[in-house]
DNA sequence: ATGTTAATTAACTGATATGCTAAATAATTC
DNA sequence: GAATTATTTAGCATATCAGTTAATTAACAT
């Protein structure tokens, strides 16, 4: 899921249709299209991703098919960061502190908190 | 920069690489790549993607290439996604809110709150 | 029925992604 | 300097992506 997820976002075209329901709520095909420089049928084919990974739901009015975001994915994937972001963050104060103890004393190098790669 | 970032972490390969050097603050190539059924030219393909997208950064001692992850792009993604997080907090209220509407009035639908998309 | 509007599917192109094996580079060790 | 270890590049196959135009479906309006 995950997967879907991330592929959908690595698009600007993507993100900004999620950018425009958040702000809209729910709009139509053509309308999320306007904006963009782009065939119909090209930006259809971005609407049929962000679909498929979820991040956004269709109905039926008339000839219109509304869209509106489905914010589950997006939830999932800002959850997998935060989860990793605690321990980026906490490796990165390490790494602070390693580098203030190379300044202060050079010949002493920093193999036993982070393993010899030649192990 | 948002493009590189979430297309690298589309790919679960990539993402446990990145769990890995979460967890073990610096790994060498084969290291990482040990725990996945593929060759390890493929391996360093993905660590490519993941180095262009400036995740991870190497440096080289003897003849390895030690990896350690880069946060900036992942708070750049993390914080992209944190705008939408309303969203999702608010959005089982609203669903509540329409489920009772419609309890109380069947034939009265949600179009009010969401704009007229045949306009 | 006919035409109009909204949106999708079909069919094609060119670019990029992912995987492989085999060969090359780079540093180490004997 | 020859062999070993770590890693990347080259070259190839296949698949998916992003975009196009032309044709199609679906619902509405007259």
């Amino acid at each position: 899921m995950l997967d879907a997820t991330f592929a959908a976002l690595a698009d600007p075209t993507r993100r900004a249709v999620l950018a425009q329901l958040a702000d809209k709520g729910e709009a139509t095909v053509t309308e999320l299209a306007e904006p963009f420089d782009m065939s119909l049928p090209g930006f259809s084919r971005h609407l049929k991703v962000l679909e498929k990974a979820g991040l956004i739901e269709r109905s039926r009015q008339a000839q219109f098919r509304p869209c509106t975001i489905n914010p589950e994915p997006l939830k999932e994937a800002s959850d997998w960061l935060a989860d990793y972001r605690k321990l980026w963050e906490a490796r990165f104060d390490r790494l602070d502190a390693l580098l203030a103890e190379l300044q202060s004393d050079p010949t002493q190098t920093a193999k036993e908190d982070h393993g010899d790669p030649s192990k």
